[in-house]
DNA sequence: CGTACGTTTGATCTTTCTCAATAATGGTGG
DNA sequence: CCACCATTATTGAGAAAGATCAAACGTACG
């Protein structure tokens, strides 16, 4: 168990886009007990049927949680960028219902369950942060059921691509005219419920459309509004703004 | 503003079903003022675009949020039953980004989202049942994301039904054999991303093969493990367990 | 420089959608 | 109780999006 204080500080970045904090509630986020390490991809952060008692918070490379059906295909059912707590989802749960795995290499910082929950006892403002971002996180599991139960394939691809480079932009990692994707074309069928080779064709179309250039794993967006028009895509559910909808500090009651 | 003790004992009990609560707490959640209301099918509860201000406890009836594509599809991303609290998702967040509507007619019981907030201030072990919830109706949108991504319409419905059945049951509504099923075809289509054509269709061939029964809006299961095989309907995405994890210390080690 | 992984392509097949009717059903006013 | 209307359920025929199968092609890297 490390203290210094660096690494976390990304993590409460995350947290302070959309609820800003005290002085006294960031130090006490940046003085969390953590443990730094480097993952390999596709290493598990938490696994489906165990009691998640820690939490991966994302300082660089991506993550993503699956879900799998009886007959082993697998969906993914968000994708987690650098800066984000992996873990947020399972605090209160005993036994985690999916699984959390690394999308590419990257350093994380372990902190354990039982200090998070501690925090957000102690500092509400804290937990208010916590429950705005496990709120976010909802709403976007909410757009990828639409996404994946009412749009047509091209649809889909385009307004996963617009979703990644908001949430990038958001985090400052990259802008919305292009950036590294770090996922093969296996895992986005699996990230939009298609085949692999589906999603091959309609890459394809989108570039031959204008609409996407690639070259090796990176996309950009020669046309971003037309982009958006065609991924049917609102951030809306993003609510990228702070969130200034809680009223009051908190006085004092026991 | 009522302030009746009765109708909030159903939320109470809703919430205690993962989360027990001390004497004190409890009588803090059922002195919550609320409005009491009966509303009809397909009254708005939340509409996407505005700022939720209130919560409405449903104390009868059935209710659901939708999502909508840009060219007027439907999604239905949740099924709310009795009991439940169809506005925690928006606890926090500025504003709402789809709608909730009643499926049913039914009672419901208009709680203010500031005193909501207050309550979970005031009462952190109220907050953490409130957050057990969230998180639970989380575990459900993941699991809706894999049911649409990635299972066939069949596989599909009969997931959509065992889930339903074990809620219903939970709260002490129905039993996992039969139930008033109160959706048309064409609800179940926007909940499972198909069209009512289709649903239709399944529908009849799972009874066709003695896995369902219908009658009117009655469903049964004739063969409740063979149903849940077929809708490869593993429960512990529902967490239904009293979840202890936060109150005690792990036996384990990290 | 060979192996593993990811991408691309073609041909064919299936599930599910679409379009279009027709039948039930439930609720309403008379 | 009946006639009427609006939903909802059911059925059929044809079309289409996407899946499946199979193979070839690139590329990174030990």
């Amino acid at each position: 168990m490390t203290n210094t204080k660096g690494p976390l500080e990304l993590l409460l970045r995350n947290l302070e886009l959309r609820t800003p904090l005290s002085e006294a509630d960031r130090s006490a986020v940046l003085s969390l007990p953590f443990t730094p390490k480097t993952l390999e991809p596709s290493t598990y952060t938490v696994r489906e049927g165990d009691p998640p008692d820690r939490c991966a918070v994302l300082l660089s490379g991506f993550a993503y949680r699956q879900k799998l059906t009886g007959d082993g295909d697998r969906q993914i059912v968000a994708i987690h960028v650098p800066g984000e707590a992996t873990d947020f989802q399972n605090l209160l749960l005993d036994v985690a219902d999916h699984s959390v795995q690394m999308l590419t290499r990257g350093d994380v910082a372990f902190v354990a369950r039982r200090d998070l929950q501690e925090l957000i006892r102690t500092r509400p403002a804290v937990g208010q942060a916590v429950l705005v971002k496990i709120l976010v996180e909802a709403a976007i599991f909410r757009e990828w059921v639409l996404n994946v139960g009412r749009r047509d394939a091209r649809t889909r691809l385009a307004h996963l691509l617009c979703e990644f480079a908001l949430r990038l932009e958001a985090e400052g990692l990259a802008d919305r005219y292009g950036y590294e994707l770090p996922m093969t074309q296996e895992q986005l069928a699996d990230a939009t419920g298609l085949t692999p080779v589906h999603v091959n064709r309609v890459l394809k179309a989108l570039q031959a459309d204008g609409l996407i250039q690639r070259s090796k794993r990176n996309v950009s967006f020669p046309d971003w509004e037309r982009l958006r028009q065609v991924g049917d895509f609102n951030q809306r559910y993003l609510h990228l703004e702070p969130q200034l909808s809680v009223t009051e500090p908190h006085p004092r009651s026991g």
